[in-house]
DNA sequence: TCCCGGCGTCAAGGTCTCATCAAAGCGGGC
DNA sequence: GCCCGCTTTGATGAGACCTTGACGCCGGGA
């Protein structure tokens, strides 16, 4: 399901949105201001954000910029001034749509399927499946086998395994672990990635304190080796 | 340089995006008509085509589709017609954004802008390998292979390599170095880059006390030699 | 010829990062 | 309200990495 975030502070308007995006099979989560909708991209990861500029707490282009700063997800920028430089300062921030209200809900639909689609354009060569000499990860099923059993992983061990396996063969900054898995804030946090990493290991290689597949470069990040 | 295909009918208009273009340093080709434009997308390779529909041959959408086809590059749409309608069936059928004439020349620059960054943000397959006679620097998945084995670098030793490597061919001043690896003090302290060229030398060139990659140039830095 | 600055090499520490185990929070389901 | 699984936090030892100093080489200039 298509997950669609709305920041707006007018009731009225996140009513409106809501009630047509979920009548056409979006998942539709809502802030009132910056701060929440910062907190609930990271959370929700959303698969496009729709943003009002006129916040109570934060300026627009900030909430863009706090949003590039760890995700491409696209931004649909709604706001009631349709001045140029209005427009060309929060395309230039980051945004990838700028609809002046007031506007047609038909439009802004097909500016979103737009979004969205432009968004989840596949990269054609991705393998569903990836698979090691020790065990085999299905990114479209979320599940994991070793051993012909299926392996029980929490949603955080997905997470971080999900994202190693997408870039099987690359190192993965643990900063970008961390924001991806984590959320933004949690930058810094590298002690979670050693206990998890562990926790795969000892779930998914022959001999965990040996790791064939799950390499850690230190000071770096890690890397999924198949 | 980024290539833009502009294709309109109306030669005032096209005179304006030229110039405009043009100063900005892009490179712009036009057409005419809708089956010149699908003639030039596929002999220029545009980064991104912003489309009139109202040409006199083809149908807007029919061009759209005639592109989405084969290729995925951003198409922003320009039509004196504001419907809503025409809108929804602009997006829907593959455009990435939609500007109403008469539009701001700022505005519709900013939405290129933005259709561009997004068309090249994904490197997701990108090979950024580069090979010499002796080892290959693959900057993408931070790996390192000499005779076909890998070749573990530290984090110290890897900064220096991917910024020469990015530079190849090219003199990079040690303070250079110093500033992007270390930091801005550490200016001074080029025994740092004595050791750690030595260090690169040792696991990277074939005879390492005469160095055929890694050169230094006296008293003013280094340089990558392929 | 001697001197000297810049460079290359090596090895020994000290520091930062990592792996592992365990226990304490936290939240959702029953 | 309680229990259970998951996440977070803390402590400790081991290892990788960085820094630093010493020394020899080379080439240019006095």
């Amino acid at each position: 399901m298509t997950t669609v975030l709305v920041v707006d502070d007018e009731p009225q308007i996140v009513r409106a949105l809501r009630i047509n995006l979920t009548a056409r099979g979006y998942d539709v989560r809502t802030a009132h201001d910056g701060a929440a909708a910062l907190k609930a991209a990271a959370e929700s990861k959303p698969d496009v954000v729709v943003l009002d500029l006129g916040l109570p707490d934060i300026d627009g282009a900030e909430v863009i910029e706090g949003l590039r700063g760890w995700t491409t997800v696209p931004i649909i920028v709604l706001s009631a001034r349709g001045d140029s430089t209005d427009k060309v300062k929060a395309l230039d921030a980051g945004a990838d749509d700028y609809v002046t209200k007031p506007f047609g809900m038909d439009e802004l639909l097909a500016r979103l399927r737009a979004a969205v689609r432009r968004g989840t354009a596949t990269p054609a060569t991705e393998e569903a499946v990836v698979a090691t000499a020790s065990f085999t990860v299905d990114l479209a099923a979320k599940k994991v086998h070793r051993d012909n059993a299926e392996v029980h992983l929490t949603p955080t061990e997905w997470g971080i395994l999900e994202l190693l396996a997408r870039n099987r063969g690359r190192l993965v900054a643990q900063k970008q672990l961390l924001q991806e898995v984590w959320g933004p804030a949690y930058s810094n946090e590298t002690h979670y990635l050693r206990v998890y990493l562990a926790q795969l290991r000892r779930k998914l290689e022959p001999e965990p304190s040996r790791p064939r597949h799950l390499i850690t470069e230190a000071g770096m990040g890690y890397r999924f080796e198949l």
